[in-house]
DNA sequence: TTAATTGTTCTACAATAGTAGACTGATTTT
DNA sequence: AAAATCAGTCTACTATTGTAGAACAATTAA
């Protein structure tokens, strides 16, 4: 069961349904409205798309995720990476460092998710 | 002057170009068309496509980048960090490593990458 | 110098992405 | 109960992506 793919605008809506659901159609149209400024049908229309494709479930007005934004995310960088490093991460994260600088913090959180990694057996 | 856009198909094509360039536009045809299963049609589509948006320059038969595979991989790179991991890339990597186990090897080179970012001031 | 081949463009069509107006049925308010 | 509001659907239209047939122009071979 791959993840359902979500395409650009289906992700701002998944990021503000995330980020507030249980809710409401009716709430959720306003704030798509305020923050994505949707009409009500855009709205309408992207919940419905989401729940044929199984991301979301609408039911007695209230939408809910079927997906969590961790699985989606994860299925993201997995596609990109395996799109367009070859599956390898050192790779992608060469080629990101190679165009920007690190902050030590960046640094220090790196470490720790390799040290982890590591320790992990 | 941002990297220009580079949807899917044309990606697909640039990987071709990238490891062939210079290379004229008919044996752009040939390999597309074992590589991608493409018509030569469809190549020549693209190779328009990509020229009118200053991706490629197609001159006396012959093609050639204009956009390095390494500009164009970071540019995608930060752009899936940027939108779907507030521009961190710890965050990136910590979910991507969420789903997935990294061999030695990986957490290796990742080491070296963050050693040699600590070193340049 | 015709015939064949090669190189290129034009047009086009289906699929997906992005967006919304108009309508309808259900509730609520006057 | 008529009027207004609310929740939801239907239809639809534009832009982009993915792909290619047919036509045409230039070059080469017969």
């Amino acid at each position: 069961m791959a993840t359902p793919r979500i395409n650009n605008s289906e992700f701002r809506f998944c990021e503000i349904l995330w980020a507030n659901e249980p809710i409401s159609s009716t709430e959720l149209v306003r704030l798509c409205r305020e923050q994505l400024e949707w009409s009500k049908s855009t709205t309408y229309t992207i919940i419905k798309r989401l729940s044929d494709r199984g991301v979301v479930r609408f039911e007695d007005k209230i939408v809910r995720s079927l997906v969590s934004r961790g699985e989606a995310l994860k299925a993201e960088s997995f596609a990109v990476v395996d799109r367009s490093f070859g599956g390898s991460l050192p790779g992608f994260v060469a080629t990101f460092v190679g165009g920007r600088k690190l902050t030590d913090d960046e640094l220090n959180e790196l470490q720790n998710i390799i040290d982890d990694c590591r320790k992990e057996v």
